[in-house]
RNA sequence: AGUCCCAUAGCUCAGUUGGUUAGAGCGCUACACUGAUAAUGUAGAGGUCCGCAGUUCAAAUCUGCGUGGGACUACCA
């Protein structure tokens, strides 16, 4: 017989047990047995999304890498291989500002105070300055990646890697230079990725004078004349022809035949954008009415169009009557009179001047008179005259200044006419470009094409009186800004020209520069991009096969972003990144992408041979060597590559196009890149497709990142997924749900969090408390509930298992004690058992960690602990080792051992610490750590679900006889008599038979009585099933409820014998069969009685002399014990007793001796007349006696 | 502004295909238990299921419109 002995422990110190358990996973290379005992054939790929090193890490990263650790785990239990590649992400803008300013320098100062590779190197330190802190945060909270063999963005063979992946997008035509809209920082020079713009505090909200501009309608011309080659006959001459009009236009025609102006009105927050207006936009489908009415400032009479939904913004309408319902005809104040003219109210500072009361009402101007309504497909390519004219396109004039349609056109604000600047906007850029308007863009000294603002954000020359001036006044240097701003004097100029409609102050919110703190422009700027556009419907459709969890979050967010998909902006001007990869002639129409090293080294010969170049710096980089080595002898940064000229096949110099690529390109080609495919690894990737995951996880703000990164190259390279299965995880927020932030303070820190309550605790609490993707509320007082109810509880489980054990010396040598030779409540436990398998399998399998811990710890408070191990702990203390102890042992064994298993993935350090506490001792399954077991197979044919409903019933009787006790004052401990429950049916009167005895031991109870429902003692009530009823008879459900609800005892007892009824509702014959109604029993007259949920339960609570002293005998076992206890007596010591006698007990011990002698070990118990060394021990309330103990030997 | 997520007891969360008395844990109060004891049991208090409208015989559950919190994207007159 084995010696050993399971371990015990004082106490539970989960800090210390995953120190422990660390030690021995790296003393055991546990990580590593774990990817390499599994089947290589049997890979199961994951993808490491890089966090970059250059900031430390939070608790939220913990919550993101136990969600990849959970499935890792898993998936290895399950045989599969595991490979888990950590990576870093180590370029882009956040590492260069940190060490910009670490260096006191700005950007301009690189490549002057500092060359570009001290700036790089400088970089390249930065950034992999926390690492250390990383990897600790990784080791402490059991995240398995391999750290060893990291990929790293910034090494010579990632860059080779991506170069040939921006190669094969180049190859396919994706790529190409365009000129877009940008957010530019005129102040810092360059523009600025939306990350920037993102920083906190770059939207601010500022005033600014915004403008209702007029532009005026070109005259319609109604006649046409028609050329002689349309003519069918062979007149020579011209015929004047009478063009179709519609009624609007028609209207506007017959106005201006009368002299009369028209013009639409177009609200912007920039008037300095003005000047380059070449379009303005309408909503095809937005009604828009003519409208007579007057000029505010230059009284002059004019008709206008706008949006209908917006009249009543600018016109007074009369309480009455609803913006909505106004139509052609109505009218306010008549324009009889003299118009109304006060030129001084033009030239005024003040721009907002109210007209005098009788025209205008709270800014609504009051006389107005609707001419006609009509749809924005009526107004477009309707003609205006240039609202300032101070230059021209220097393309397509000639198709400027039209009106055309703009999907994104609302009435929410403005007029419901856009102006159109596509110098200075987005949409607007797209808009006019699909319209075939030309934007604002003159020919500059060089005959290069510019925008009226140059990158100072100055007016070009040709902008007159304006030239020179900053377009925005925050642009000045200190005190050097004029009194009015450009915004300000080009509203004045339109009032005064009748061009103004409103001019008026507001407020909106504005991105601002976070460098400069002044506000940006959007500018056009040049730069790389791929076509991501040309694969969209391929991402869309690939989109559809990846698992995402949540599923909303790959339906909505991230499919509505493929919908509205943009071409991807790759250009940053910047220094530390990976370089655009293609070499340009000076005119850019000879081009060449360089996609491997071994190219660039040719292509510099070439170039060398061409004298363009003098030595090749690639000279000693051996193609085909994959050794670190020889790619350490070179450097694809800027500060190198762009030393490099090569030569054009027509012999012309190319350079190096000087943008970096965006670094979200950098992590999203990590699935090839991070093996230094196609260089390197080549069967991998095509044979094995490992450059598919199954599985990858991150945070929900990675939807747009990380997960489109990889989705986009994926599908545009290798036209397939990057990912099958994707959980995007919510925030961590602090308890109260506010966003963590260091500024705010109440940020966790991980370190201390893991210290203070062990990862297991942590990773526990943060997985079951909220599903991945909801927002978890973070707070520690939940990981002490967690650390107290789940892994205490389980501690204490394997405790009294370990302490029975070793005094049995059980180890599990014993065979098996056959299933069916166990008692009902092992068979219950390994039935719940088995079912637990099952979901939590079904549970990480799906990708749902909270449902299989929740389940977890389900099983091992409710069921193991608070009803098994309770109602077991005599089988463990008492008698000998029997089969039944045996069987208890291995049942109690193999739950442990099975919810180790389960557990492990979540809590990977407790859960090894309880399964190999346990297979040490047993040699069962492996012995070195519960990561290199196999996941639990379900036993399906121990699942017995009659059997987990009977026991549902005896947990239920037993809480009511529980609840009923309590309710008279009766303690469990005094023995009753009996216990009826009125039977209803024969299953449930089997599965009640069955559990008796555990109902009966559990509320100390002698015997239960069946009532059988012929005494007709029984009150019942009857209750309409709805579930059955409802479809049936729908309407009158309601009628019927109340019918049946209304029976009497006797109709129910009809219905019992008829087994069914028929009733009449409003006429209709209702027939009721037995599965339409549900009859329980309420009462029973005459007993102490509890109901819940249809089962009824009678307690006897006489108390009989024999039962009284059977339970004061019980109070003395009791007694007894704490005195064993107290006097630190070993569980298996036998005693001798010496009672002080007492009228009221004498009897109770002599008629239950025996009883109390085997429950307490005693082999010597007398009742004496006199006793002086004692204890006093109080039986009962004003009943004491003395007992003395003593060792018996 | 658009898209998405969330809203149920003081707190954290469950709540099956819609079915009539909406649950659990924690916390609180009281009692009990005492050979798992830094545990455990029982009972009690605690709810406008965010609001409004609709679909339905029936809505916490489905639909629409709002409100509040959060995220992402955009910045557009």
């Amino acid at each position: 017989m084995s010696m050993s002995k399971f371990n015990e422990y004082k106490g539970l110190n989960l800090p210390n047990v995953a120190k422990q358990v660390l030690e021995q996973w790296e003393a055991n290379k546990v990580f590593e047995q774990s990817v390499t005992s599994r089947d290589e054939n049997k890979p199961f790929v994951f993808f490491e999304g890089p966090p970059s090193a250059n900031g430390l890490p939070g608790i939220h990263h913990v919550m993101a890498r136990a969600i990849k650790d959970i499935f890792c785990r898993y998936k290895t239990l399950k045989g599969y291989q595991v490979k888990r590649k950590a990576g870093w992400d180590t370029h882009g803008l956040p590492v260069e500002l940190g060490v910009e300013k670490e260096l006191g320098i700005t950007k301009e100062d690189i490549g002057k105070k500092i060359t570009i590779e001290e700036y790089n190197n400088a970089c390249k330190e930065a950034v992999m300055r926390y690492t250390d802190v990383w990897n600790n945060l990784t080791r402490q909270m059991g995240y398995w990646v391999d750290m060893n063999d990291p990929y790293i963005t910034y090494e010579n063979k990632y860059i080779e890697s991506v170069w040939w992946l921006l190669g094969q997008l180049h190859q396919k035509g994706l790529m190409y230079k365009g000129y877009t809209i940008q957010p530019y920082s005129p102040k810092a020079g360059t523009g600025l990725s939306s990350h920037e713009l993102n920083q906190p505090g770059c939207y601010r909200d500022v005033k600014d004078t915004t403008c209702v501009a007029q532009f005026k309608l070109k005259g319609i011309e109604k006649e046409e004349v028609i050329t002689i080659d349309e003519l069918h006959d062979d007149e020579n001459e011209p015929v004047p022809h009478l063009k179709p009009l519609n009624p609007i236009q028609e209207e506007i025609y017959r106005l201006q035949q009368n002299g009369e102006e028209v013009f639409f009105l177009a609200w912007t927050t920039t008037p300095w954008t003005l000047p380059s207006n070449t379009a303005l936009a309408v909503g095809s489908k937005i009604s828009y009415f003519l409208v007579k009415t007057i000029n505010q400032y230059s009284g002059k009479h004019i008709n206008i169009i706008l949006a209908k939904d917006l009249f009543s913004k600018y016109f007074e309408i009369s309480d009455n009557i609803k913006s909505k319902d106004l139509i052609v005809g109505n009218h306010m104040l008549t324009l009889a009179g003299t118009p109304y003219e006060n030129p001084e109210n033009i030239l005024n500072d003040d721009l907002l001047r109210d007209l005098p009361k009788e025209l205008i009402n709270k800014g609504r101007i009051s006389h107005w008179d609707i001419l006609a309504e009509c749809i924005g497909n009526d107004l477009i390519s309707l003609e205006y005259e240039q609202l300032l004219p101070y230059a021209q396109p220097y393309e397509n004039a000639d198709k400027a200044f039209r009106v055309i349609p703009g999907d994104f056109v609302t009435t929410e604000d403005g007029t419901g006419i856009v102006h159109i600047a596509p110098t200075f906007g987005a949409d607007d850029a797209k808009v006019a470009k699909d319209a075939g308007v030309p934007p604002m863009l003159v020919l500059d000294e060089n005959f290069n094409p510019v925008p009226l603002v140059d990158l100072q954000g100055k007016f070009r020359p040709e902008m007159g009186e304006f030239a020179g001036k900053y377009v925005k006044n925050e642009y000045y240097k200190d005190g050097e800004a004029p009194e009015k701003s450009v915004d300000v004097e080009i509203s004045i100029k339109l009032k005064e020209e009748n061009k103004a409609f409103k001019v008026e102050k507001y407020e909106h919110s504005y991105p601002h520069c976070w460098r400069t703190d002044k506000p940006i422009l959007y500018y056009p700027l040049d730069s790389w991009f791929i076509k991501t556009t040309a694969v969209k419907e391929r991402m869309i459709a690939l989109n559809k096969t990846i698992n995402w969890k949540p599923e909303s979050t790959g339906t909505g967010r991230f499919g509505n972003w493929l919908e509205n998909l943009n071409d991807w902006n790759l250009s940053r001007s910047r220094y530390w990144g990976i370089p655009i990869p293609i070499w340009r002639t000076e005119t850019g129409d000879e081009e060449i992408c360089i996609s491997s090293v071994e190219q660039l080294k040719a292509e510099i010969e070439k170039s060398i041979a061409a004298g363009f170049m003098t030595n090749n710096p690639l000279a000693d980089f051996e193609i085909g060597n994959m050794d670190k080595t020889n790619y350490d002898k070179f450097d694809l940064h800027k500060n190198y590559v762009d030393n490099i000229v090569l030569v054009s096949p027509s012999g012309k110099p190319m350079k190096r196009e000087t943008d970096l690529i965006d670094v979200w390109f950098d992590s999203g080609s990590m699935p090839t890149a991070q093996l230094h495919y196609p260089f390197e690894n080549k069967d991998l990737i095509e044979k094995q497709q490992l450059g598919v995951a199954d599985f990858i996880a991150e945070g929900v703000d990675q939807t747009r990142g990380w997960f489109f990164t990889l989705h986009a190259i994926a599908t545009m390279v290798f036209d397939h997924v990057a990912y099958k299965n994707v959980v995007s995880n919510g925030l961590v927020l602090d308890k109260n749900g506010q966003k963590m932030s260091k500024r705010l303070g109440n940020a966790v820190d991980p370190f201390e969090t893991l210290d203070k309550y062990g990862p297991d605790a942590t990773r526990w609490y943060m997985i079951t408390n909220a599903q991945p993707w909801d927002n978890l509320k973070f707070d520690l007082e939940g990981i002490t509930e967690v650390q107290r109810k789940f892994f205490g509880t389980l501690y204490n489980t394997y405790g009294f298992f370990a302490l029975y054990a070793n005094l049995d010396n059980f180890t599990y040598a014993e065979a098996e004690v056959p299933i069916a030779n166990r008692p009902e409540i092992d068979r219950w436990i390994i039935s719940k058992l088995n079912s637990l398998i099952k979901d939590v399998d079904a549970a990480y399998h799906t990708y749902e960690p909270t449902r299989a811990g929740r389940a977890i710890q389900e099983f091992v408070n409710d069921h193991l602990s608070n009803w098994y191990v309770r109602l077991c702990r005599r089988r463990f203390w008492k008698g000998d080792y029997s089969e039944d102890k045996i069987a208890a042992y291995q049942t109690l064994y193999t739950c442990l051992e099975v919810v180790a298993q389960l557990a492990s993935p979540i809590a990977p350090f407790y859960s090894d610490k309880l399964y190999t506490d346990l297979a040490s001792i047993s040699g069962k399954g492996n012995t070195t750590s519960v990561h290199l077991s196999d996941f639990p197979t379900v036993n399906e044919s121990v699942i017995d679900t009659d059997l987990e409903q009977r026991m549902d019933i005896a947990q239920q009787v037993s809480s009511m006889v529980l609840s009923l006790r309590k309710k008279e004052q009766i303690k469990v401990r005094q023995p009753l008599q009996k216990l009826m429950i009125p039977i209803l049916n024969a299953t449930f009167k089997r599965q009640l038979q069955e559990v008796a005895d555990l109902i009966l031991s559990e509320v100390n109870v002698k015997e239960i009585e069946y009532l059988e429902d012929t005494s007709g003692v029984l009150v019942k009530s009857i209750k309409p099933n709805f579930k059955t009823l409802g479809p049936k008879y729908g309407k009158i459900m309601k009628q019927i409820a109340a019918q049946v609800n209304q029976f009497t005892q006797n109709d129910i007892q009809e219905f019992e014998r008829n087994q069914g009824a028929t009733i009449t509702v409003e006429g209709q014959q209702v027939e009721l069969d037995s599965n339409d109604v549900e009859i329980i029993t309420q009462d029973i007259p005459g007993w102490l009685v509890q109901t819940e949920g249809g089962l009824t339960v009678a307690l006897d609570i006489t108390i009989s002399k024999e039962l009284k002293e059977e339970g004061i005998a019980r109070e003395f076992v009791n007694r007894i014990q704490n005195l064993r206890k107290d006097s630190g007596f070993e569980v298996t010591d036998k005693i001798a007793l010496k009672i002080l006698q007492h009228n009221e007990i004498n009897e109770a011990i002599n008629n239950n001796k025996n009883y109390i002698c085997t429950e307490t070990l005693t082999s010597r118990l007398d009742v004496v007349n006199e006793l002086n060394e004692g204890v006093s021990v109080e039986i009962d309330q004003n009943l004491s006696t003395l007992i003395a103990i003593e060792k018996f030997n």
